[in-house]
DNA sequence: ACCCAGGGTCATA
DNA sequence: TATGACCATGGG
C-alpha cells in the first residue's frame, strides 16, 4: 500500500529523532553554507566555514571587500572554489543592497524567492535552503536526496522538474500545522537516512526503517 | 582508480 | 526544453 507523505515523516522521525537543521548559528551563515555546500559534502563546507570564521570574515560586508582571489583560498576545501568565491560575493552584494535579514524578511515569501533567483549563482535548491532554514518560510526543499529516496518508494519517477516536485510535496503536506517546523524536520531526515542507509551505492537496501514501504522490500 | 557529495551556469540544438 | 561540459576538493 502507498505510504503517505506524512507517514514517511513520522517513520523516519521516530526512527531518527529531531535533526536541529540548519547547522549553524545564524541567518547569514546558512545563507553562506547554502551557497558552498552546492555539490558538496558538509564536512568540506565546515572546513571552509571554519577558514571563514577564524578569519573574523562571517560578515557581509567583509566577504564584499575581500580579494576574491583571496576568499577563493579560503573556499579550497568545498571544491569548485573559484566559481563558489565569486558566487558567495554575488550573493553578499545583493544581501547587503537589499537591506539585509530586517528589511528582506518584510517580503512575502513569493517575491523573496524571486529575488533570490536572481541572484548569480542561486538556483532553485539554494534559493529554498535560504527561505526555510534562514527566514524560516513553509517552503519544501528538493535535493539529490529528496530525488533519490522518493524514487526507491515508488512515489515519483525521478523525471519531474523541481518546481513540480515541490508543489507536489507542499501539496500532499498541506494540511499539517507547523508547516516551517516539518519541512524543516523533513529534510534534514531525508539527509540523514540518505547518508546512513539510503546511499547511491546501495540501492539493494532493506533494512530500514521504510523497509515495508520501498520497492527494494522483498 | 573509481564513485560520490545537502547544484548552478552556460553553450548548443 | 533538454541535454552536456564545466567547475574541483575530500572521503570511502
Amino acid at each position: 500500500m502507498a505510504a503517505t507523505l506524512y507517514n514517511i515523516y513520522q517513520r523516519l522521525f521516530n526512527a531518527y529523532g529531531p535533526q536541529h537543521w540548519w547547522p549553524g548559528n545564524s541567518p547569514f551563515e546558512v545563507m553562506v553554507g547554502a551557497v558552498l555546500t552546492q555539490n558538496t559534502s558538509w564536512t568540506n563546507v565546515e572546513a571552509a566555514l571554519h577558514n571563514i570564521k577564524q578569519a573574523d570574515l562571517l560578515d557581509c560586508k567583509k566577504i564584499i571587500a575581500l580579494p576574491q582571489q583571496q576568499l577563493a583560498t579560503l573556499l579550497r576545501p568545498v571544491g569548485y572554489f573559484n566559481i563558489k568565491a565569486k558566487r558567495l560575493q554575488s550573493y553578499c552584494d545583493w544581501y547587503h543592497q537589499s537591506g539585509q535579514f530586517r528589511k528582506l524578511n518584510k517580503l512575502d515569501t513569493a517575491t523573496l524567492r524571486r529575488q533570490l533567483l536572481a541572484v548569480h549563482g542561486v538556483g532553485p535548491e539554494t534559493a529554498d535552503d535560504i527561505l526555510l532554514y534562514a527566514f524560516g518560510r513553509e517552503v519544501f526543499v528538493i535535493d539529490a536526496y529528496t530525488r533519490r529516496l522518493f524514487e526507491r518508494l515508488g512515489l515519483v519517477t525521478g523525471t519531474e522538474t523541481y518546481e513540480t516536485l515541490r508543489e507536489l510535496f507542499e501539496t500532499k503536506l498541506n494540511r499539517q500545522q507547523n508547516k516551517a517546523q516539518l519541512f524543516n524536520e523533513y529534510h534534514g531526515l531525508i539527509v540523514h537516512h540518505a547518508k546512513y542507509f539510503c546511499r547511491a551505492s546501495k540501492p539493494e537496501c532493506t533494512s530500514c526503517c521504510l523497509q515495508s514501504v520501498c520497492k527494494y522490500d522483498s
